[in-house]
DNA sequence: GACAGAGTGTTATAAAGTAACACCCATGTC
DNA sequence: GACATGGGTGTTACTTTATAACACTCTGTC
């Protein structure tokens, strides 16, 4: 997530391919609930409800109350349009929305991106994990907290 | 974590660990710190601070305030003796002091239960997926939310 | 156009976590 | 013994994150 891309494009992506998911579905995604689907992505980086409830009150002028936003943002996790970091109180938008998968993320301590993966390797790892301890699984939460490449480059 | 077995055995085991460990260590397990580690076993289930806190109140008498416990939280999870569980905003005794472990977690929806594990599998993939992509692991949080064994068995 | 149900607004409140600053007390030093 | 030092604790106030309860509105359906 760096200077090379252009970020406008991926947001229009993003809400692109949440209208077809959600038409396709039969969910609705009302103006507020795209709209703060279109604040989630307007940075690659985690952001918090409260932070997403300034940009509606400060940007659109509407003094909106935390429950707007919450409620929002429960319906775009349940589509899997946005991912909850657990470790960050905070929300992000879904580089994949549509396939499944189960939200695996890179979270640097530096920069505060979080790189979201689908590693299959970890995926069946845990899996395995789980069904030798006779757990089923349900919804694995993977966080890893480290120092992205280009953070390690910068600071050396 | 069940019946068969002797929960106040396995919380004084934990507080005699925890004072071989930090002695070893030269950290300082004050009557505070303690006292606050062995509120956290008090179940095998992960606890809030504030649950904490209210134990402190009701059986100790003293009034404490939030910051009292969450600095002598800070220390236990430092010293490896405490994790947190990112999801549950709780704490969880850990099992396994003194070994280097990252804390994986397999918590029962239906119980609450939070069983930790150490499983190698998951910990060399997550180690894969991050240098795959240059990143630095430093700390790495697994939390798999589904059904543990007794619970699927009960729920039958 | 009346109904049902989902979505939204509003007010209040709970739960989780932190900042700033004062005090205490064990330890080492002179 | 007096003293400085620094870690630990207490106190007050506050911020951030999240939810409860209830009323209202909109949208599609018959």
């Amino acid at each position: 997530m760096s200077a090379l891309h252009d970020h406008t494009h991926c947001i229009a992506d993003a809400l692109t391919r949440a209208d077809a998911l959600c038409a396709e579905r039969g969910a609705r995604l009302t103006a507020l609930r795209r709209r703060v689907l279109e604040l989630v992505w307007s940075s690659h980086r985690p952001r918090g409800a409260y932070a997403i409830l300034e940009d509606l009150s400060q940007q659109d002028g509407k003094a909106a109350a935390p429950l707007t936003v919450y409620r929002a943002l429960e319906f775009l996790v349940e589509q899997g349009l946005v991912h909850r970091i657990e470790s960050l109180n905070a929300y992000v938008g879904c580089a994949a929305p549509g396939d499944v998968h189960s939200g695996q993320f890179l979270v640097c301590e530096a920069c505060g991106d979080a790189a979201e993966i689908d590693d299959p390797g970890v995926g069946a790892a845990i899996i395995a994990a789980a069904a030798g301890r006779g757990f089923r699984v349900q919804r694995p939460t993977v966080e890893v907290r480290g120092l992205c490449k280009s953070c390690q480059e910068t600071s050396r």
